[in-house]
Formats: structure tokens, sequence, C-alpha cells
RNA sequence: GCCAGCGUAGCUCAGUGGCAGAGCAAUCCUCUUGUAAGGGAUAGGUCGUGAGUUCGACUCUCACCGCUGGCUCCA
């Protein structure tokens, strides 16, 4: 259920901007080495928003340069430098990137591959910024083409990605072919800090942290609880409705358990340390799976209790990398909206396919459409074999079923290679919200692995013992995370049934405090979330507090309303209805709340 | 975990090797309001924690904790 950054090379052949972008990464390195000329280019390749520069150095940059060597690139690309290609023998380059290694190594790999050198020149010989550079390109034919340009942070990389080796310093900047494409995009990025659901999430008090309390480990707040709670009632209702079943277990389990299911080996250093009790190793549990297998094998199961649907908001704790902890989006403590599907290799198919529907209807409900969410297909890498657990042939079998029921959903996919669990191939929900953004919210597995390693089996009609097959579920993935992504779908302006505050009662005087109050016990009567803001403020103040706590109702009353007994609404999208009468208001609230309608008002 | 940046009131943020600041929020007073901030007063702080340098540290140094942007990882 986690994120996984995918190839974006061929998004990236369709972009106008990239040559451009790669021309600015280019600029960036002329400008640095000036700067620094014990420099090391590493690479510098555009991506999806703009370009990266890694280089190697041992004077530690930060942001503090960018302006100076904003101020060299604008004269380097004042300079209007031409850019011409040229392909040379890989001894000619050995000579020209003589003393950086990793180009040397770079032109061997080239080389190995049985390809021409390529490098793209810079200016002419007699130019100050003049740089010749081993390069595939393509570039723009000159440095002036560069109109608009930003460099944005720094960061570690390390080489080749691979953290064995060593760490190099990278920055990341971008350009457009105007300013106001480049300012257009630098508001985008603006609002997108703004929809932050860290943000949104202080600002309407939804969760928060505290440093005792540990890393990782959020603290709901009243407000945000509501949130998670009706999500787990909507989980619930759907998943009875849906023929499952629910269990509890425990938050710990006995080492004995996570060594049979194979985790123990391969999490234990992401798992939170054991503790020891009566001389044995407990361990806090990083999955439920294990336990609900407990409960499976309690019983001896029949073919006729098949499929067994178990499913748990099951909380587990992972020892996550204190680096990659981020808001509620990656955290150390999870509840899970768990559930493992037992069932028949026949049945395991059909079962597989209805699991991806259950995604779907989630997601509709929540109005996201398939062209908002895609499937990436975890596949394993077959240089790494010795990475997964279980014969390949159980492996290519439950692949073969995922795939068949992928395609039947007709939900888009992408196949991930090296991204399947040690247990089995898996698909990852990855969901975008409003403004874009990408992530992984859910996962479905099929597990042919884990169920003979805990021999769960069932008594066939013919009255053998089989083994069954376990589908791993979890459509809504965490609270910590799908809320997370709520917020920021929502941008805090959450549907009426999810949001923690849906009636504000506004008083305009004192004289009418008492009708304020019979309209909010009226609401509080049919369960609607009222207060009445009583304060000792303005109507104006008090709106616009409520508008900015995206309070999806706001009532208004005066001496007007309380004369007619009716309540003028502010709807938060600033649309206005007077001179309705408190039950129709109810009456229309608690139907859009029902039917977790996306509208504040509607008739049906 | 690694690289870089950051941590000042509930929130957003100024600030300086020599008395700790503003706006909003809070509390009280005043206003009695008709659709996005009426006015006034009060209170609020071990400047993330600990150590060091210094006559003096919120400021400089180090360690730790936490957050942020990336990298690696992600059952």
């Amino acid at each position: 259920m986690q994120q996984k950054k995918e190839k974006v090379i061929d998004k990236l052949k369709n972009d106008p901007l990239m040559p451009l972008r790669h021309t600015a990464e280019h600029i960036l390195h002329i400008a640095m080495s000036l700067k620094y000329p014990s420099l090391k280019k590493v690479m510098g390749p555009p991506i999806e928003d703009g370009f990266y520069f890694d280089f190697d150095l041992d004077e530690k940059v930060s942001p503090e340069i960018f302006d100076e060597i904003e101020k060299v690139m604008h004269e380097i690309i004042e300079a209007k430098l031409p850019i011409s290609h040229k392909e040379i023998t890989a001894e000619e380059a050995r000579a020209i990137f003589k003393d950086n290694k990793y180009k040397l190594e770079n032109i061997q790999e080239i080389a190995d591959r049985g390809e021409k050198v390529s490098v793209y020149i810079f200016g002419s010989p007699e130019s100050k910024y003049y740089d010749v550079d081993l390069c595939a390109g393509p570039h723009v034919d000159n440095t002036s083409k560069v109109k608009a340009f930003k460099l944005l942070s720094v960061a570690g990389a390390y080489y080749k990605g691979d953290e064995k080796n060593k760490m190099l310093q990278r920055i990341y900047g971008t350009a457009f072919d105007s300013q106001e494409a480049l300012e257009a995009h630098l508001a985008l990025l603006e609002e997108a800090k703004n929809r932050d659901h860290r943000k949104i999430g202080k600002e309407m008090d939804l969760f928060t942290f505290a440093d005792d309390v540990g890393a990782g480990l959020p603290l709901w707040t009243a407000k945000g609880t509501i949130i998670r709670e009706e999500i787990e009632k909507w989980a619930k209702e759907t998943e009875e409705e849906w023929g499952y079943v629910r269990v509890a277990t425990p938050h710990i389990g006995k080492h004995t358990l996570y060594e049979t299911s194979g985790h123990l080996p391969y999490y234990k250093d992401d798992m939170y340390s054991p503790m020891d009790i009566d001389g044995e190793d407990y361990y806090l549990k990083g999955m439920n799976c294990p336990h609900h297998h407990m409960i499976y094998k309690s019983q001896p199961r029949s073919y006729r209790d098949l499929p067994m649907r178990m499913a748990e908001y099951g909380t587990v704790y992972r020892y996550e990398q204190s680096g990659s902890l981020f808001g509620l989006m990656r955290v150390r403590s999870i509840a899970q909206n768990d559930a493992h599907i037992y069932c028949t290799l026949e049945q395991a198919e059909e079962e597989f396919l209805i699991s991806l529907k259950l995604h779907e209807y989630y997601y509709e409900t929540l109005g996201l459409t398939k062209d908002d969410y895609r499937i990436v297909f975890g596949l394993p890498d077959e240089t790494k074999r010795e990475k997964y657990h279980g014969d390949k042939e159980l492996w290519d079998e439950a692949e073969a079923m995922m795939k068949r029921a992928v395609e039947k959903s007709g939900i888009r996919s992408s196949d991930d290679i090296g991204g399947a669990a040690f247990y089995g191939p898996k698909t990852d929900f990855n969901v975008k919200s409003s403004i874009g953004r990408e992530f992984a919210i859910s996962t479905v597995q099929l597990d042919l692995y884990m169920p003979q390693r805990f021999n769960l089996e069932y008594t066939a009609a013919d009255g053998s013992k089989k083994i069954c097959a376990v589908i791993h579920r979890a459509p809504l993935g965490s609270h910590e995370r799908f809320v997370g992504f709520l917020i920021e779908h929502f941008g805090g302006a959450f549907p009426v049934w999810l949001a923690p505050e849906q009636v504000e009662i506004i008083p305009i005087n004192e004289k009418v405090l008492d009708y304020a109050n019979e309209v909010h016990r009226s609401l509080r009567k049919a369960k609607l979330r009222s207060k009445v803001n009583d304060r000792d403020d303005t109507m104006q103040s008090k709106i616009r507090e409520a508008q900015h706590q995206k309070l999806p109702y706001m009532l208004i009353l005066g001496g007007r309303e309380q004369e007619q007994n009716t309540v003028s609404i502010r709807l938060r999208t600033g649309e206005q209805i007077n001179g309705v009468s408190v039950e129709e208001f109810i009456r229309i609230v608690t139907n859009v709340r029902d039917s977790k309608s996306l509208a504040l008002w509607e008739d049906k």
C-alpha cells in the first residue's frame, strides 16, 4: 500500500519542454562549475516538472547559493550560447572526461552496449562558459531558448540510487518557455501547499503529533476522530453487505508467529523491538495476516465455509525509517482497513475480481472516476528471484489469475517490475487527488504462499485436504493515509457525511439566542453535528471563521427567522437559501448526509 | 538510516552576543450587529532538550529530540 516511484520516461518523450529543461540543467552545471572548479558532474536529466542535477563536491552546498547561481545562469542564457551535437569514439570521450570517474564509468557502459558516444557542445572554446558534456540529449539549439527557470531545492541522492554508494548532492529546478508559464507552475505549487493535509489538519484541528509520544505516531483529535469513525462505520456496513465477517485480534504476537509467516527474517529491522515476556520475544504486529490465519486454523474448515472473508480494522506498527515519515501519509502506527479472504483456488480469481469491484464502489462514492485511479501491478524482478518465497509455479499461477481479474475489471493498470511482495505479486491502487497528486492508497494481493507456510487447509468435497488461497485487501488503506488523502482531495471541504462539524448556527444578536438553541436541539435530535456560535463577536466575523473551517452549513438567525420559525441558510459555497423551515432543513440535510452526496443541497 | 534546511506565545511569523516582539486566537469589557475581520483592555514564553564557549547565549559550538525537502526503504 505504499508509494512507488515509477519511470516517467515515456511521458517525458512527449513533453515539448523536455529539451528546454534538459538545457536548463546544463546551464546550471556550467554555472556551478564556474563557482566550484572541483565539482564533478554525475548526471542531470529532465523530470516530470523540471530537472535535477547530480554532482560530487566536497563542499556542501545549500539553497543560500541559489541567488548567485541563478544570476550566472541568466548570464549564460543572455550569452545565447549555440548548442551543437557530435558523436565521438569512446577513446576521444575518455580523453575529454579523464578527470571524472563517473563519466568514465558511463562511457564504459555506453561502449559495452556498442553505442556511439554522444556529446553536446555549449558555446565556442573562446567563451568563458564553453562546455562539452557527455549527453544523449536532446537539447534546444541555443541557451537563449530557456526563457524562465528557477532553482527549487537541494537534496542528497545516492549514486545510481544505491544506498551502498556515495551520497551525491542534487539540485532540483524547473524551467519553462515563458515567465508566465513558470509563474503559473509556481502558483500551482503554492496551491498544493495550501491543500497539504498537514496544513489543513492543523487549521481544522484534525490530528496532532507530540514529541513525547514519538515520531510517526499521530494523535487523532475529537474532530479528526469523527472522520475516522465515519469511514470505519462505512467500511463495516459495506463489508457486512459484501459478505464479510469481523474479527478482533491483539496488537502483539509471539516471535514464532512471524517466523512461520516468514515476515521476521524480512522485516525484523522494520518492526518495533521485541519485548521479553516470560523468556520469549513478543513483537508489536506489523501486519494482521498471521493473526487472522490463526483464527482460520482454530477450526477445521470445509469447502462449504469458503470463501471466508475475515475483516478487522487492525492497528499495526512499523518502525519506518525516521527520514521517510511524512505527515499522515507515512506513519508508524497504522489502522488498516484490512481483510483476508480464504477461498479455494478455483474461487480465487472471482474473489479477486470482487475485491477490485469493492474498490470501485468505495472510490466512486467519493467522486473518484476510473480516470482518477489506476492499478500498479507489482511483479517479481526475476533477476532477484531469491527475494521471493515459494515456487515459481505458484507465483505464475497467482499472477495469471490476478491479470485476468484486472482485465475484467476494466481498471487501468501498469506493471511495476520488482514491486511484488515477498510472498506474491500485488496490485496497488494509486489514486489521484483533485490537485493531481497521486498516492498509493490501497492494495489487493493474491497469496498462494502463506497458506502453505501456515498449512491453511480445508476439506474438499471429495474428503481430501486442500490448501486454500488467501486474498489480502485493504481498499481504504489505513485511516492515516486515507484521511490524509481525503483532506487533500477535498481541500478540507468534506462532504456532509464526513464533515466533523456540519452546521453552525449564528445568531445575529443576543435576543435570538433562545431560538438558536431551540434550532440546535432539533438538529442534535436528528444527529446532525451542530453548534451555536454564541461568542461575543459580530455575525460577519463568525461567518468568516466558519467559512475558513469549510463548514457545510451556516444558519443565520435573526428576528425575521424567529418570527417565521424558519432558518436562513448559507452554504459554504456562498449560496444563500432563505425562509426554510427547520423540519425541511433537517429533511434535506439528513438525506444529503445519508446518501453520502457530494452536493450540499439537493432534494432527492 | 543518509544529504540539506528548519525549531521563538495555541496559530502565522518578526527579532538580536546585553530587558522577549507583532497579528490572529484566548479571557474580560464595550458594541447588538442581516451574510468573509466593530472597538478597547488583559493574560500568554525555561526562545525544542541537554551540554559547552563567554562577564553575559534565544543568538556562537556540539550532541540529542522533532519537523521539512530529497535519496534509500516500504509486509
